[in-house]
RNA sequence: GGGCUGCUAGCGCAAAUGGUUAGCGCGUCGGACUUUUAAUCCGCAGGUUCCGGGUUCGAGUCCCGGGCGGCCCA
């Protein structure tokens, strides 16, 4: 059978039984797929209409409910089957009495997973399930493949990720979690439209792939004969739409990026981006801080979550501390990128971190604050002011030629979202790009390429400027207190199944 | 890439130290039932124990290799 290839015993006697349905209707003349369905109501819409419906007590309102048919009770002369549709859940109320021979036949043929419609009025029972007394039903479309354990659901979690569109009928938590990200999304995007920015889109492919310290996924394009970088972040065209005079923009950009797969990572995953004109890193700090804030409370109305076994409160005011401060905090060391390049290293051995005699003393400074300091930053902390060694994109620290106008947004030991006063002087960003052009020739496949058109632009004028990338995945992750990305995303990258 | 760990019926899970015919629940199939809520009750069927080797009188279980996951580390 060829439909049935992947199923085997029961699964495919099933499969082959639930065909023999469809045929059987067919020769009755009906059809299984048939085209639309007039629906009047959803199935939280009845519960909200008619939350103080008494029990026992039946409304003259006929409605029109179609969903997926998740559990049926046959008594007989009377079932009482559970629908759902995309908001809710209804019990459906069929009697024999009112439908009749036929119909109520064919409704107790019909099996768990097939999508139904029914007209009938509200009514509550007298044990006070608000339900649809059904006078005609008919089948939308018939599933093939048995339903997971009714109550159990799916737990077998290569197979949630495989099959996600099973994973969501059967199990009401990975529903939960991503009407969670729906909504963080959809705040964050209005909280930004309402202060004034514009949504932007820009290339997946680019001839350098800029904007982010990580490994590009390459890729040709055979018209051109050219080849082309998947993504790593749209960084660059923000900043270019800047200079072009757009002041406030953002972008929920897919970015790829070819490394390893983790708990933390996806080698596609989504970033917010925005840019805006004229305010620096602290008036982006007071942002993301915002909108955090504002997907939370959007998506599960609070701030308190609880992630990993601990509570974590992502309201605003969020700390802020400088790199040196907390390294010395955390690590009991004061560093600073100006510091001896010999003092820098000894830091590193006694923390045990191997390094190499290309770095300088900020990287070696990073190197001690990830060990050390990172990991350990629990409530939400923005990180100020990275080495400059460090942050190629960043404009130069007002008050420190080594140090960088840049945070990291640190919850729960992650980094959640990297932020500068942007760079905006071409001769130096022209030097930055000469310097990781050095790193890349010396086996950094990490290192940035120059991006001469993004040079270019500068030469034209990018205004004071400060820039924002949040990593929507793990806010989502944050606030749905999951500790997996896998878990966020609705299709995560796994390896082919069966393998060979 | 390394360490630990998992894979048993469509789904959720059992099967001390290797030992009859690999069990249970849900679901399926057959039967009863007009107010159920994972309905209940009776009955039947359903298995390449992830794949391939090996040890053994005997392997779901032990060993080797492979596949796909999970957790932790780099």
């Amino acid at each position: 059978m060829e439909l049935s290839g992947d199923l085997a015993g029961s699964a495919a006697e099933e499969f082959r039984a639930r065909l023999a349905k469809i045929e059987m209707m067919r020769e009755s003349g009906t059809d299984p797929y048939p085209v639309r369905f007039d629906r009047t109501a959803t199935c939280a819409q009845l519960h909200t209409d008619f939350a103080d419906l008494q029990e026992g007590t039946e409304t003259e309102t006929t409605v029109r409910v179609a969903g997926r048919m998740l559990l049926q009770r046959n008594q007989g002369k009377l079932i009482f089957a559970t629908i759902r549709d995309g908001g809710g859940s209804i019990q459906l109320f069929v009697s024999k009495a009112i439908i009749g021979d036929d119909s109520f036949t064919a409704f107790a043929d019909w099996d768990l997973g097939d999508w139904i419609g029914v007209e009938g009025i509200v009514m509550r029972t007298r044990k006070g399930e608000l339900s649809v007394k059904v006078s005609s039903a008919q089948l939308l479309s018939k599933s093939l493949r048995p339903m997971p354990d009714k109550w159990h659901g799916l737990g077998d979690i290569d197979t949630r990720y495989r099959q996600r569109y099973v994973d969501l009928i059967a199990n009401d938590d990975a529903r939960r979690v991503f009407e969670i990200r729906f909504a963080a999304i959809r705040a964050i995007r209005e909280h930004l439209v309402g202060l004034g920015y514009r949504e932007v889109e820009t290339p997946v492919l680019h001839p350098v792939a800029g904007g982010a310290t990580a490994r590009p996924f390459e890729t040709h394009h055979n018209a051109l004969d050219m080849d082309l970088y998947l993504r790593i972040a749209p960084e660059l065209y923000l900043k270019r739409l800047i200079v072009a005079g757009l002041e406030k923009v953002f972008e929920i950009a897919r970015v790829f990026r070819n490394e390893g797969l983790s708990t933390r990572h996806n080698t596609e995953f989504t970033m917010l981006e925005l840019y805006e004109a004229f305010i620096d890193y602290h008036d982006i700090a007071r942002l993301t801080e915002d909108l955090i804030a504002a997907a939370a409370n959007a998506a599960i109305g609070t701030t308190k979550v609880e992630w990993d076994g601990k509570p974590v409160e992502l309201a605003a005011p969020y700390r802020r501390a400088t790199m040196a401060e907390l390294v010395l905090e955390h690590a009991g060391v004061s560093m600073h990128p100006a510091m001896p390049i010999e003092e820098a290293r000894a830091m590193c051995d006694r923390f045990d971190i191997p390094w190499q005699k290309s770095w300088g003393a900020g990287k070696l400074m990073l190197e001690v604050y990830e060990k050390t300091t990172e990991h350990a930053l629990w409530d939400p902390t923005f990180v100020m002011d990275y080495p400059r060694e460090v942050s190629p994109l960043a404009r130069v620290h007002r008050d420190d030629p080594h140090l960088t106008e840049r945070f990291e947004l640190i919850i729960g030991g992650r980094e959640v979202a990297n932020a500068f006063s942007e760079l905006n002087d071409p001769i130096d960003q022209r030097r930055r790009f000469e310097a990781q052009m050095k790193m890349k020739q010396d086996g950094d496949a990490e290192a940035q390429g120059m991006d001469e058109d993004y040079v270019r632009a500068l030469e034209y004028g990018l205004p004071p400027c400060g820039g924002l990338g949040i990593g929507i995945d793990r806010i989502v992750m944050l606030i749905a207190g999951v500790t997996s990305i896998r878990e966020v995303l609705l299709f995560p990258h796994l390896r082919p199944e069966g393998g060979s």
